[in-house]
DNA sequence: TAGAGTTACGAAAACGGTTAAGTAAATAAA
DNA sequence: TTTATTTACTTAACCGTTTTCGTAACTCTA
């Protein structure tokens, strides 16, 4: 329901022009003081609140940001919503959020629509099934503004908030390594997205450094269906050469990593080490406590939001010399313990 | 950045009125089908998309609704976002996300900005500090349809989507009893929320059926600062006549019940039996796994969504009669299993 | 005391659409 | 043939702001 109280009814109502009354309350120098009182007075009386689509349609600008996100239930994306957030309030910008579940053509439709005006700018993670980046790129190539972060598309030179994805999956192969896994699986969540395979390239170059070699069957993409992908685990757990390690590269899959050993008798750590990339609040309190590296999430959010935010408030400002890498920490518990207990 | 093709450049380019291309576009009835085809065409060709904020203006609406949370970093809450924005996407909206982090003064601010017409409805759970309704009652009386969801505010006559809370409170309660606990305590998040009091009464209610004596130092207060939290939930256990069962209120009480029983040395469910209000979806792979009282909370992100965009649609529908009260769920887990393992 | 500069305001265009009302031409009805 | 109706547009007002430009009235200055 839109307010009934506009600059008009105060204009009419002092008897000066609407040009009047807006100058006023933005306390231009050519309204006199008498005059800017009585504005100020009278629109606070009649808790006058001005429209902001008026506004940003003259201004040409919407002071609103989108967010474009997989999904919410994952802890990163929830603390990085947070970040996001909170920046955003601060900087009194308004945050439209868009979760495009995992799929490509409503990646699409969402980017679509933000060449209309709707937003001043954009912050991203990109889908798992994001493969050709013509979307992206035609919104950018349009002059919008965007910043991605964790999930980020390389092919597009702009700003990029990520964790050192590299490292992260090196640290976690070399954990469990030192925690005398000889047979590591990883489960991972896409082909096509960098920060899936930059984690694997890490966990590849750990195994190569310690002579480990490397089984392309020890890679194994899970699906955003839930089910498919504990049917995947399950699948790789009950081989007659199952691994000794598993690194599970988005949190989303240590649910079912622990239910499937649980389920085929399994031990963590005993017979199968786990390290998960996660942000799960739970962890230290779960059956084994779990090894995790975690990104700093809330971090990232507001460096992100605020990187926009600087290239929203000068047109000077360079994107593309903006990319963060922000690492990652492991934390050891008892999902990779080299007793059992 | 403004997209730069307007309805104007249609027009100039095709020698037609503006008002004719924005007619064509709509497929309005008093345009020519050999005119309409060239308009259609030619937006395509150009990539035409419309300014929402103009239309909008014209016609006051803005298609947005917001969504007012108190965080996001809490299982119930994603999910029931993506209840929310699945029908919102459906319904052609958009939704501006808020968060108050439990700050009441935030949440008033956060209202404020609404009257000016920014939204065309507004989905919220209110702040656990909310105890008085002026903001939201000014919001509703200046005509915008308002639903509430989970932590609703009673006073406010307009829908409300509720789990059972007092069957909740009642339900965990019972169970504990059924287990065998003596002494229940109750960690609660706040005192003025109707969730909370509700799940309250639900608790004594059970007590008292049961002829278990109810003591106000059974109900701890625990505050949103998640280490005071830790710190009341540790005085609690570590009392002399410490309590042998814990119905958690919420879901982020769980891991600091947990923690604080780790570092008594209290064994659940051998000393201390837990059970949680929570959609955490690591609930079975805790250690031990956790004893739930679920709320279906994509369903009811769901329902919320979907009564506020019928009173979007029509303004005859009355939102008064369209509360939904949904049932939870209580899954029995190892938290409160009778014999330890 | 004429000219220049300042102060305080208003008129009007603009942002990008929607829509009610008007109109010329073509067609149908009388 | 004249009148009524329909068809296919256009004009212009409007949504609620912002902002450029213009202009009276007043104050200085020389």
């Amino acid at each position: 329901m839109y307010n009934n109280i506009t600059i008009k009814t105060l204009a009419k109502e002092l008897n000066v022009s609407i040009a009047t009354v807006s100058k006023a309350l933005k306390d231009r120098h050519d309204i006199g003081v008498a005059t800017k009182q009585r504005v100020v007075e009278l629109a606070h009386k009649l808790n006058y609140i001005p429209n902001p689509y008026a506004g940003g349609l003259r201004k040409r600008k919407s002071k609103t940001i989108a967010l474009v996100l997989p999904e919410v239930a994952d802890s990163f994306f929830s603390l990085a919503i947070n970040g996001i957030e909170a920046t955003a309030q601060e900087k009194e910008y308004h945050v439209l959020i868009y979760l495009t579940h995992e799929s490509f053509t409503k990646e699409q439709a969402i980017l679509k629509d933000f060449q209309s005006g709707r937003v001043d700018g954009v912050l991203m993670s990109i889908t798992s099934e994001t493969s050709t980046h013509n979307h992206i790129q035609e919104l950018y190539d349009s002059g919008m503004p965007i910043v991605f972060f964790d999930r980020v598309c390389e092919s597009i030179d702009t700003a990029k908030i990520t964790t050192d994805d590299f490292e992260g999956g090196y640290k976690a192969t070399q954990h469990l390594i030192d925690c005398g896994c000889k047979k590591i699986a990883l489960l991972s969540i896409s082909t096509s997205l960098s920060i899936s395979n930059k984690r694997m390239e890490g966990y590849k170059k750990a195994l190569d450094d310690n002579h480990i070699k490397f089984s392309p069957s020890d890679i194994v993409q899970c699906s955003n269906d839930a089910e498919k992908s504990y049917n995947s685990i399950k699948k790789l757990l009950s081989h007659r050469s199952r691994p000794d390690g598993i690194i599970a590269t988005v949190e989303k899959f240590t649910t079912n990593t622990y239910l499937a050993c649980k389920e085929l008798g399994l031990f963590i750590p005993g017979d199968v080490k786990v390290i998960s990339f996660s942000n799960l609040p739970t962890a230290p309190i779960l059956n084994p406590s779990l090894t995790t590296i975690t990104q700093p999430a809330f971090e990232m959010g507001k460096a992100a939001s605020t990187v926009l935010f600087k290239a929203l408030n000068k047109s000077s400002f360079n994107l593309k010399q903006e990319s963060i890498v922000i690492p990652s920490v492991l934390t050891v518990r008892g999902s990779t313990a080299t007793q059992t207990k």
